[in-house]
DNA sequence: TGTTAGAATGTAAACCTTTACATAAAAAAT
DNA sequence: ATTTTTTATGTAAAGGTTTACATTCTAACA
């Protein structure tokens, strides 16, 4: 054993063959003899050679590396959804770099640099929003898949929950409880996800026909705290929903623990959903009827997906929506007789 | 704008200079006179051109790459000190490259190539444990720095809580609050920092005087499952404790939630801590008093730390020992009176 | 036997940097 | 004015791959 790693040359010469030999017998083994192909195996086993992948990308034009990008990686979506793209990845001989934008343009600019430098060869986007000030850029965009939240700036392959049919599933569920007075509470900063999710909540209840009048909306930021103040506005008004809707799990929670502190209790007074199945949903008391979103089979999804891009093999779907699943905990029940 | 990315060669074409003087311009900057300095800037902006990592990793025979192993990226303690790590790396110019074992040894392993192939050059490690089969290699172990947990095979730096010191403090709020039978659910799997808050519990019984025979362990493997399994455990002896200090956040809502699947109210039955301050702890019902691990700071602290290493500037520093900080919530009260 | 096609291997260039060393120019010293 | 020192720049090699093209070898064919 050298002290310095084993080179392309040491294993050539180990072999007796040329490096291009020992290149092809690696890469292209079928091209190279039998006998020399095993002399040449058994001289990388020798030395321990790996091929340097620093050399090999600069000379390829390409690197192995694979930017994800979220706006949050403390996000409790965001851990499952990394598993299934790192497993993907690995398999393939790739690996996961990480950044995380925490909602901040400037930051997200930052992480381009791996790609001006060949650093990464493409990208997955939790954030829905490129992380590039002028749509000039946009020409040179590298491969990217969005994941969680739909990409504003068209043309991006997406993969993630159907939110319309999970919304639709969440409603259906209140409605079949016989809840008439529905609050959805939603969130504003325009996420494509979100906002689909509202779509399907009132597409559920279109379909039930319920009146405009006994539908509430109260619009937050997908947060904890959000979801406590929705519980407050709502109680300035004249008429009370029996049922929250949330667009979230976080949300959720907050509406959970503002009417909790109100005195209420869930789900005797007021029933609660929320969207996601975050690990947290299932310890709280009650544990939340929520809509679950595979997140391991959307990060293998979309790194399938994104690996296709490189490849340059044109993958046929550009939007691969999975199918959500209704988890019934304890959170809903029927309405309350006044 | 032509359409493959600028090289120095195109700077040293529009500077009129020789690509050696761009290469100078930006990494010794005070080597090349002010005005060719200008004109290599003006040049640099023109193009746009930023310098292929590739390439320069090759060159320099180092990567600005750093590995973070982790057993579970899902572990909600994990996401906090990424973050820590990654902001740190990131202002020093490196990326944060992440491989999760699920305390698979033969998964550890996969993560090598990353330094054989030159693509990382140092690692942080979660795991406790180092990602070899053979000691026989640990001459060659790359630049690491152990987190959250200290790495077994010795002369690691290590970055963490100081367990004996947040066990003490956690045992000392339930002695003051009058509790003397106490029950320590520990993990069995020989991880060095729960065998430290082990021993810190026992110090601070024994500074307490707390007799052996009131004392209970019970292992478990440090998963909520497990804080069920050992409440379970628990109510098959004679003498229950009258608090119970788990070795961490999981077991203690374990715990919690098999005392409440036995009718228990908790505080008022039995009290709870935990040890990580994990995100869930505050959701419990009743929230969870624990110790606080300072997460981003250690991330921030141990990234700092393998910087240095990898610039051989020797860390004066092996063990950085963080204050861990009690966080009094609603699960620990006083002894019932029976 | 002499040609030719096909298979296996080798040679050398290219990918883009950084930097030791050489050279040229300017400043300082004689 | 000449020599020496200092400063600024250029030349070219090296880092480890991959691959187009050239070469050699083998086997098949006439």
């Amino acid at each position: 054993m050298s002290n310095s790693p084993a080179t392309i040359e040491d294993v050539a010469r180990i072999a007796e063959v040329s490096i291009a030999t020992v290149s092809r017998a690696i890469h292209l083994p079928e091209k190279v003899a039998v006998s020399t192909r095993l002399k040449v195996n058994q001289a990388i086993a020798l030395t321990g050679y790996t091929p340097n992948a620093m050399a090999r990308s600069l000379r390829l034009g390409k690197s192995n590396m694979i930017l994800v990008v979220a706006p949050d990686i403390g996000d409790p979506n965001f851990s499952s959804i990394l598993v299934g793209l790192e497993n993907e990845a690995r398999a393939h001989g790739y690996g996961v770099l990480i950044g995380h934008t925490q909602n901040d343009a400037q930051r997200g600019m930052e992480y381009l640099k791996f790609f001006s430098s060949n650093q990464a060869a493409g990208m997955i986007l939790f954030t829905g929003i490129l992380p590039f000030g002028h749509q000039s850029m946009t020409a040179r965009l590298p491969p990217t898949v969005g994941v969680f939240e739909p990409v504003f700036n068209g043309g991006i392959p997406y993969v993630g929950v159907d939110d319309l049919e999970g919304a639709r599933k969440a409603v259906e569920l209140l409605i079949a409880e016989g809840h008439r007075k529905i609050a959805f509470i939603g969130e504003n900063r325009s996420r494509l996800a979100y906002s689909r999710r509202r779509l399907g909540c009132e597409a559920g209840l279109d379909a039930a026909g319920i009146p405009a009048a006994s539908r509430m909306v109260i619009d937050g930021d997908g947060t904890i705290e959000s979801g406590r103040l929705a519980v407050d506005q709502l109680f300035l008004r004249d008429t009370l929903p029996t049922a929250f809707m949330c667009v979230n799990d976080q949300t959720a929670i907050g509406v959970m623990l503002g009417l909790t502190a109100r005195g209420y209790v869930v789900p005797r007074d007021f029933s609660v959903t929320g969207f996601d199945d975050v690990p947290q949903a299932s310890f709280m008391q009650p544990s939340l009827t929520t809509i679950r979103q595979p997140r391991g089979l959307i990060g293998k999804h979309a790194m399938t997906l994104l690996l296709q891009l490189l490849s340059d093999t044109q993958p046929e779907e550009t939007e691969i929506l999975l199918r959500p699943d209704l988890v019934v905990r304890n959170s809903v029940g029927p309405p309350p007789r006044r």
